[in-house]
DNA sequence: GATTTCTCCCCACATCTACCCACAATTATA
DNA sequence: TATAATTGTGGGTAGATGTGGGGAGAAATC
């Protein structure tokens, strides 16, 4: 089982583009995991997102499912591989986000890192300003649509 | 089962930012919650508003069905997850709030706290009073509506 | 094989958090 | 009513946390 990541935090990379993970989001589930890896990839929003390993395994097995003779199906894999990076966090807490994944998303110092539920999305702060304004609210539709589930 | 909440009261916020929880709202259900931890969240109106914890993992968990393949229900997590703090009692049953939330309530020194059946409201006295004021009176249509499940 | 670059350990330290103790005021109990 | 327990509030302090930087070893490059 998986703690849920809620909440939200700012840190600073240093200068060795290390990121404090905060504590709060360090340790997951019963602490059984040894190692506590996250995988980062590239989002569909401009962000970063953060996987604990065993989150990431979830998915991965459902991609598995996919059929590879479908031309989409490999391209999407392809990018959901090539931009899925291991790391691992150091004994202070911090991982090492490679430089291609930092300008992916705009980071240069400062980062708004949020807990959204089984995952975690790294944000530079200015482009995600951007992003809420820029964004469609949600429509009466949507909320008929969730009242379904909820 | 949670424990109801209903009633008032009035606490003072201490220089470190801490909050009692008027000890009627500390514990609920069985008592067989360990940490007795809240969610705090910024509500629809201008108020804080706290879930014990059980509570707010029952919508949470529905929350987790959601595809994060939609632009709506990333948006829709993440706002509510941004705004959402864990928060445990300290040994005198006392919640460190943090600023930002404070600030989103207007709520400096003097905070009401309501009991709303399954959550609370914290309110700053003075925004809760215009709020009163400015509320729209509860019309005759409403209370026929209400009527069908009442 | 030698040199350079990168990774990750360690140490350091300011700040923040949450523990503990304290105590007056209120409520519960005998 | 007298006594005990609970509650709300204040403050000191040890430990946790976020950040910076040196340097040993691993990995990559020449």
């Amino acid at each position: 089982m998986i703690t849920t990541f809620a909440g939200e935090s700012k840190h600073f990379l240093d200068d060795k583009n290390r990121l404090s993970i905060p504590a709060k989001f360090r340790r997951w589930g019963d602490g059984e995991d040894p190692e506590n890896a996250f995988f980062i990839t590239k989002g569909s929003d401009p962000c970063l997102v953060a996987y604990p390993e065993p989150e990431w395994e979830i998915f991965t097995e459902k991609l598995k499912k996919l059929s590879q003779f479908k031309k989409k199906n490999r391209a999407f894999i392809r990018t959901w591989s090539r931009n899925s990076v291991r790391l691992k966090c150091d004994k202070q807490g911090r991982v090492l986000i490679p430089q291609e994944h930092l300008d992916f998303a705009g980071i240069k110092k400062e980062v708004i890192i949020i807990g959204a539920l089984n995952y975690l999305e790294l944000w530079d702060p200015e482009t995600l300003a951007k992003h809420q304004e820029s964004q469609i609210p949600l429509d009466d539709d949507y909320y008929e649509d969730l009242a379904d589930i909820l």
